[in-house]
DNA sequence: CTGAAAGCGCTTACAG
DNA sequence: CTGAAAGCGCTTACAG
């Protein structure tokens, strides 16, 4: 009755090649204290030597627990919905996890999550905004499961914690502009709730105290990442007498809004007006200029936040320590961005 | 060695009740031909009595092929993956396959995609503008494995179809802004090379048909489904001596693009210029106003999708006749769109 | 057209 | 700390 002839590597051949039975193999797989340190290398040696890659089906038969990472998200991600499935999807398969998605609103009780967590999924990823509603803080902090939390600028106690160093990225939006030779740049701050906000203004001030004595305040407005604030606080920044050449905005969304603002005016967008935006959504790049932004590698920080979900729901015994990983961002130039016009005539 | 107790039902259960071997149970849930049609039936009314469903894992582990599935997708489109990958990855894990996505551009070769679909797929998910490319058109018309179209307005040759319907949404969009009040109403259309840009057309030609004795040439502009294509179309149609009252863009981003242009000759939409959208894309409510468009249930779509395909797959010998199916649309109302203003002085 | 039985590659209770 | 062995729920070659 032999079926197709074996081709893959077994947790057999590895029992075999380390002298060992099947029974030790799994356990050193599974993560079990109970395995003499000496015994353990063996075995991962042989398991490095064969290259083997235990069978998902098989261990599930056999009754392995299987792993359901459950992303959750909301609606104002949206657009950044796509990237973020696209790697946890890659990503999922890769590890043997089956990926779930869950919609959650900011409105959502503890309670509803944790009995998710406890009973349906065996971790966690959190994309922002949903990252820095309440419910979650609590949830995550719990610990009970294995959370990464993406592009958080809190820290909670026990997740782990992805990000690119939003402080960073847009000190160097904004010491672009200045290289640009700007002076009187603007900044539209984003959303007050959402902890992303205060790094990217700090990273503006960072920048602008460089070359200035004083940043002024009448060139820093507060928006929500909205269109419609972009647009209003954009609308405000350009009515005073002493305009900016060049506003930096939280995100793209307002960056879009802003430059509806400065159309309406009849200022044109790059050449009297220039204007970033954060974020690199689907709107930088439709909008007309596109606009110059900063990208984050979503697809691969889910992929990662995957990975690191697996790892450690997989290492049982082992450290528990949150992780905290930094991603690297991109300065995407496009064209919202010139050299400032004389001072507008208006 | 008493493991867990058992609780679902399993083949051997269903064979039991049926009065058959497990192997004949197999067989049939498999679609094998050669079991005889008293069996058969003997054997489904079982497995609807006990609601059997087979254990994934064991079907892998035996040997069962597993089913890949993979959703192709491209640029463009990057907005709308988020909605597609929400459906596709549930309804994946429902039916038991995996989900694969991967990315091509225009210019793939017909010969790249058959491999990978001849070696590594089972099935294959298009949606727009994919669809139309070429290369598509030919490995699809192959009929060597399930493939679903998404919002195609082609038929392709044993491929399933799935879409809405771009010309009943297009002319009761139409009808809406002539039940406004409108009448001179533009219409810009959709890039040439996808299919659905003419079914919109047709739909917006045969609503005003039926209010004008003939459409005003001029009032139609094409456009490529960018943001810029549809600045500039409704630039132009804005500058004409007898400008309409309302745009009728076959996407959003053309209608933000289209916005974008009214606000630069200081027209304020809705009140003096309406205008309205497709697709219901991020942009469409991001953008100020936010627009009025039409909604495609993509998240279901790909869900369907995905089990057609399936469906087809398990279906060894079943019909192979190709689905066409209609999803319904909604047409979203927001704040784009009024009651035609006073011709607009300037 | 149908059944008996081996085998897929693991995990884990049991027994040292 | 380790091994022998049963069992997870199917599929399929073989033998009628």
């Amino acid at each position: 009755m032999q079926k197709r002839q074996r081709k893959v590597v077994t947790l057999v051949d590895v029992a075999q090649a380390a002298g060992v039975s099947s029974a030790t193999v799994s356990r050193v797989i599974n993560g079990h204290s109970q395995v003499r340190d000496a015994t353990r290398s063996r075995v991962n040696a042989a398991i490095e030597r064969l290259d083997f890659s235990p069978n998902l089906a098989a261990r599930m038969l056999a009754g392995a627990k299987e792993m359901r990472i459950c992303l959750l998200y909301t609606n104002p991600s949206s657009s950044y919905l796509g990237e973020l499935l696209l790697g946890a999807v890659t990503a999922s398969s890769e590890v043997g996890a089956s990926l779930v998605v869950e919609y959650v609103e900011e409105g959502v009780s503890t309670h509803y999550l944790r009995d998710k967590l406890l009973n349906q999924w065996d971790g966690i990823i959190v994309p922002p905004p949903i990252c820095d509603f309440n419910s979650i803080q609590e949830l995550v902090s719990d610990g009970s499961k294995p959370s990464v939390l993406l592009s958080s600028s809190m820290e909670v106690r026990r997740a782990h914690v992805m990000r690119i160093d939003d402080f960073l990225a847009a000190r160097q939006v904004t010491e672009m502009l200045i290289a640009k030779g700007h002076r009187e740049i603007a900044f539209i701050k984003g959303h007050p709730r959402q902890s992303v906000s205060e790094s990217r203004y700090n990273g503006y001030i960072e920048a602008m105290s460089q070359v200035v004595e004083n940043v002024r305040p009448d060139l820093i407005e507060q928006g929500f990442f909205t269109y419609r604030s972009g647009m209003d606080a954009a609308a405000k920044l350009l009515a005073q007498s002493d305009p900016p050449s060049a506003i930096f905005a939280s995100n793209d969304d307002m960056a879009a809004g802003a430059i509806a603002a400065a159309n309406k005016l009849g200022l044109s967008v790059p050449k009297e007006l220039s204007v970033v935006g954060f974020d690199d959504s689907p709107m930088a790049n439709s909008v007309w200029p596109p606009l110059t932004t900063v990208r984050q590698p979503v697809a691969e920080m889910a992929a990662e936040a995957v990975r690191i979900v697996r790892a450690d729901f997989d290492n049982v015994g082992g450290s528990k320590q949150p992780l905290n990983v930094d991603m690297d961002h991109f300065i995407v130039e496009r064209e919202s961005v010139a050299a400032p016009h004389l001072r507008p005539q208006r």
